[in-house]
DNA sequence: ATGAAAGCGCTAACAT
DNA sequence: ATGTTAGCGCTTTCAT
């Protein structure tokens, strides 16, 4: 692990900002009761407390950030890493979620510090290289991590690092978890899906999923088997699990109208149900008046998309929302450790599914 | 414009980071020459250098970023502004954008630091509230802008506080714009997309953009009017300019073809484009052989909608890099502003334009 | 080529 | 309720 050299670069020229000092000059009062009137108002008599805030106000302070962090050892910066973009794909989920979490981090006075996969400085640039770095050199105080359905090594290796992190993800195949986390419960986003169809009058209905070795998937996949079962209805000969691409999608809605005729899909994304569209195009049959498609996520494609493709919502803001608050609670008491929440996603209907 | 106070939570329980200090003691020298080694390694000789970095090395020591940034008054951080997310909309533009922006500034040693709209702790939050926050905190040493079309007063309000800053998009209506930016030629693309369609034969080829006062809508336009004219092809009554929504792109053409009976159409953005498309599926007509579509964005939906929509990419990897460049000459020699680029986009060709 | 001294702006701990 | 002291970890300046 190699050291991150300063780039040799001026300083940025601002006009001098005024500090804590230059304050309590103009009000008359030593700095630490200008800190305190900012961070501990209460303290400040009232009239002491109006002339210093009177300061501040006439001389535009503004804490330094790097000051203030170097000081209490905090960034108030969470970190965030990127996963790449899967063109090709419908998913938009990831977008949805940053503005989410933008958002419910300010709230809480925080800013996103956004990473990607490699690190630049280090020698050996690990998969977890960009969070080392920024954990070593304080940049930020947290992380909010978002892939742990890949049985990847983020939450474990954090953990050793005793790095104070939250996860959107359940830690599915890490029984030794001891994180935070939120979820969004897929299965009864299908289960809803598929219910939903039942009602309309579908009885052959099938799933258009991931391969076995994604939880999320099977997760997903087993709300439509528990709806199917529910009602009595039979779900062999109805399910394939196939890539998440909209070729794959493609094929196997094909395959399954043959073999199977089933008159709904429902599918584990909406690149997959996009897939089943494709089909149907191609076959001269309509969706929504021959063949039922439910997808999941509600990204942009099937807002736009023609007849307008009936999805499952995750809550992002909600989940954003939990998340940050969890981390508000980790950073206060380390040892308590917040309990786990799984969120409802919501069925929003539109013309694909009759 | 009130302060932001520190949120009363204890510093975080990390294993003591290893300082300089410590550093210097193990490498038998003093804290100054492990700076040097860090900073500037020139400086030593190669035997000192060589034994800093192993104590280095064998600690795990990364220096402290708060302490670097108060000392050297930098933050190694660039802020961008999240604007909202337009549901319902095609584009994802933004995203694609924000990957390549991490990526671009993690290669010159920045990271990118979100915020949105309003800043929390401002009794006056204006539009540039979350800007005067980070600015005057020195939380970020730049901004990368990106919504200039509007005419909005980022620009002017960024100049006036002489906060570093590049923009991507041109200052359209600011003559005494004197910043650095970066820009996609979107009459190019438009140019490229009407060529390719006349070229398959097309000469009654229309145009569905934004209103009049989109600087951005009338380039791209102006691409459309560039070729068609170019060919001797009339444009009159093959133009209409409605919002950017699936709705309007959808009236527009259906009364366009009724009309003007056009056999193509390029659209100032793919949610138009989606707009064609839904007119003619409902009127059972198919893109791409019967009439031909093109959109604007390469969006997830262009790529993954029946059967495939043509569409103008944005270099958006490209963008990021030339903003990122831009930026470090900003900060290295304020007094020279680098020029400006106009970057061309690429037609990615689908079955939709046949 | 290396070291010593000073200080960036802030807040924790203590004293008054 | 307010002030004083000290120091967070680093780099700039200057001395050696």
């Amino acid at each position: 692990m190699a050291v991150p050299a300063r780039s040799t670069r001026p300083a940025p020229r601002h006009v001098a900002a005024p500090t804590l000092a230059d304050v309590a000059e103009r009000a008359g009062v030593s700095r630490q009761t200008v800190s305190n009137a900012v961070n501990n108002p209460d303290l400040l008599r009232p009239e002491t407390l109006m002339r210093v805030q009177e300061a501040i106000e006439t001389l535009g302070y503004v804490p330094n950030r790097a000051a203030r962090n170097l000081r209490t050892r905090a960034s108030n910066l969470i970190g965030l890493r990127l996963s790449p973009i899967w063109e090709g794909t419908a998913s938009t989920a990831m977008d949805r979620f940053v503005h989410s979490l933008v958002w419910a981090s300010r709230e809480a006075g925080y800013h996103l510090l956004l990473f990607s996969d490699d690190a630049p400085f280090t020698r050996d640039p690990g998969p977890m290289a960009g969070y080392d770095d920024l954990l070593r050199s304080t940049a930020v105080d947290a992380f909010v991590v978002t892939d742990t359905f890949l049985g990847n090594p983020q939450a474990a290796w954090l953990r050793e690092r005793r790095a104070p992190f939250v996860a959107f993800g359940r830690p599915w195949d890490d029984d030794a978890a001891r994180h935070p986390w939120v979820d969004v419960d897929g299965a009864a986003g299908t289960s809803a899906a598929t219910e939903h169809l039942i009602e309309r009058g579908h009885t052959r209905i099938a799933w258009i999923g991931w391969r076995k070795d994604s939880h999320l998937g099977e997760d997903r996949r087993s709300g439509w088997t528990r709806a199917m079962h529910g009602h009595h209805l039979s779900t062999s000969g109805l399910a394939s699990r196939v890539e998440d691409t909209v070729a794959s999608g493609r094929e196997a809605s094909a395959v399954m109208l043959d073999d199977a005729a089933p008159t709904a899909f429902v599918c584990a994304s909406d690149t997959l149900a996009m897939g089943v569209l494709h089909t149907l195009a191609e076959r001269g049959l309509h969706a929504g008046q021959d063949v039922a498609v439910v997808g999941f996520d509600d990204s942009q494609v099937a807002q736009v998309v023609h007849p307008g493709l009936t999805s499952v919502r995750q809550p992002l803001e909600e989940v954003a929302l939990a998340l940050v608050r969890a981390l508000e609670d980790l950073l206060a008491t380390p040892s308590v450790v917040a309990p786990a929440q799984l969120l409802a996603p919501s069925l929003v209907v539109r013309p694909s599914s009759g």
